[in-house]
DNA sequence: TTGAAAGCGTTACCAG
DNA sequence: CTGGTAACGCTTTCAA
């Protein structure tokens, strides 16, 4: 591969004019550009980024962080960022962690070595991890990292409350609650935005199951609902529990929406592929996925940023269930 | 951020020692040794990878080329390949192409000036792209690349040979299949599959649309079964088109798997969401990633390979849909 | 067993 | 407007 030796070598001229014509930086007289393009052109010549890298202190990637790649929100996501990092020349990595903090701090550490120039975190970072993080431009999503940082995030409370509304209006009186982990942020929200909304109906009964959004089973949900046959209205805190909970329902008997009003959260593609198909509450995902992108670059340009912490609404899809 | 220099510095000996201790290369004393660790840990260091890159004229990250991010099924692939690549000590980076020929040359440039290690394509690589591909290890899963790669794929014409198996022995005699788009080799061997066992059976009549894995619509499938009201199997291309075809012979006042069997392919999650949940041709994900990987390491260490393109058997996954 | 020095491919400063 | 050259942080050869 032709290096910028080799095209200064061919257009007569040194390597610093070449750097200048590849950059369009600094003076360089309209006859000897067209000399060193001519050169690259002839010799194929592209720059090697590592070098520039290596000059810079920083190469042109973005890493994200995730805690796995099996739910789909999460691929959505990259989804809309990798296009956007994509858009700005900079390359996408993706990391996930799941619950091995000592993969967490290998990747991070490779972060650091590998200068990458910021990172979009949307996991959970252990408090070693967070010691290790890269001081480099950084912006957390759905999960606060640390509260210096820029974090977007979607308005979970929000989204309890129209849920809670929803089923309010539609006479529910006998509700079942499916969270996600409560010592989640996100769940945890969720929940209280729900609760606190019926807390004016005194006439609503709501019982509560606390669930992990990967390993949750059909068992747990189904057992759950067979103590409670009077249930007229179920909440979950993502799709796919309120798909399995939907499938539950079913099996015990129920007819959606005539006996039971399921609600989901997320707005991914089972919710139209599930039989009815499920009212739930819109993650702005391509907002969030935007946001945090561009705030990150802002960070990267130090640019201003308009707001630390943003929160977005969330909106309720009405469908089949409810 | 402490370098090479500094721990030298630090540990009274030459940089090419430091050099020694951290790549555990080439004579260096017990005592010195120590002392240099001592450095390293006392200045916090951790090797600079870029330059690392630089003079080895290669990185460690292996590029990840898809159609896109929104198939559950690349992202099962991504999330084992992920897991293999970072366990080798790689960076994974992620790059959607679409159907954007543009974006893939800028992609496939960008590869080859940041000096990847080496590439896993599971996308359609444009003639002109093809040109455009860097000259390090490549393997190419599901869609073949350059005849001269390796290449791993799933046994679709099983599949294909499966399902129709399947559909025969439950007496289906008006069958609809979704095929893919059949200019990808994929779908059009599992429609050779299907099609070649069903010609034994002179009583059994096929009836076949070809779909666009991501564009197709619920109408689409939903006009073609109403043209043939006598159904009573369904052979889908994907999971997602079967899921679909599923909502519609529902809607159509079928009984599913009563009134007409159904099969899709793939095994995504989405087949355990529906109701009834969907007998499927399962791909391998997890041993096709996992070759996949492993053959391109081979590559890049420069071992041998078995075989150029090796085909991974498939299953029939039965659930409550035949 | 160790160190000096020549790269790896760029960029940017400073002279001219 | 252009060129020489010192970085950037590392590895490896060659001598000692």
């Amino acid at each position: 591969m032709a290096n910028i030796k080799d095209v200064a070598k061919k257009a007569n001229v040194s390597v610093a004019t070449v750097s200048r014509v590849i950059n369009n930086k600094g003076y360089v007289n309209h006859h000897t550009r067209s000399l060193v393009e001519a050169a690259i052109k002839e010799l194929n010549y592209v720059p090697n980024e590592v070098a520039r890298s290596l000059f810079r202190k920083s190469s042109k990637t973005i890493g994200i962080v995730l805690y796995d790649l099996k739910n789909e929100f999460f691929n959505e996501m990259i989804s809309q960022m990798e296009a956007l990092i994509f858009k700005h020349g900079y390359q996408t990595t993706i990391c996930t962690i799941g619950d091995d903090t000592e993969r967490e701090k290998t990747y991070l550490r490779m972060f650091k070595t590998n200068k990458i120039a910021g990172l979009i975190i949307c996991a959970d970072i252990s408090p070693s991890g967070i010691n290790e993080l890269p001081d480099i431009p950084l912006v957390s999503l759905e999960r606060l990292v640390k509260d210096s940082n820029p974090s977007i995030d979607c308005d979970n409370v929000m989204g309890g409350e129209l849920a809670a509304k929803k089923l309010a209006a539609s006479h529910c009186k006998h509700i079942l609650q499916f969270t996600g982990p409560l010592n989640l942020a996100c769940s945890e929200e969720r929940s209280v935005g729900f609760l606190n909304v019926l807390a004016d109906f005194p006439d609503v009964f709501v019982h509560s199951l606390e669930l992990d959004f990967n390993t949750f089973t059909e068992a747990e949900i189904s057992d759950f609902i067979v103590k409670y046959p009077e249930v007229d209205g179920v909440f979950a805190a993502s799709d796919r529990i309120a798909a399995v909970a939907l499938k539950c329902l079913k099996k015990a008997g129920k007819r959606i929406p005539e006996d039971v009003k399921v609600i989901g959260f997320d707005n991914i593609s089972i919710a139209q592929m599930t039989d009815p198909t499920l009212t739930t509450i819109s993650q702005p995902i391509h907002a969030m996925s935007e946001l945090a992108t561009n705030t990150l670059f802002k960070l990267i340009n130090k640019e201003e940023i308009d707001q630390l912490h943003q929160i977005i609404p969330v909106e309720l899809i009405e469908r089949e269930s409810t």
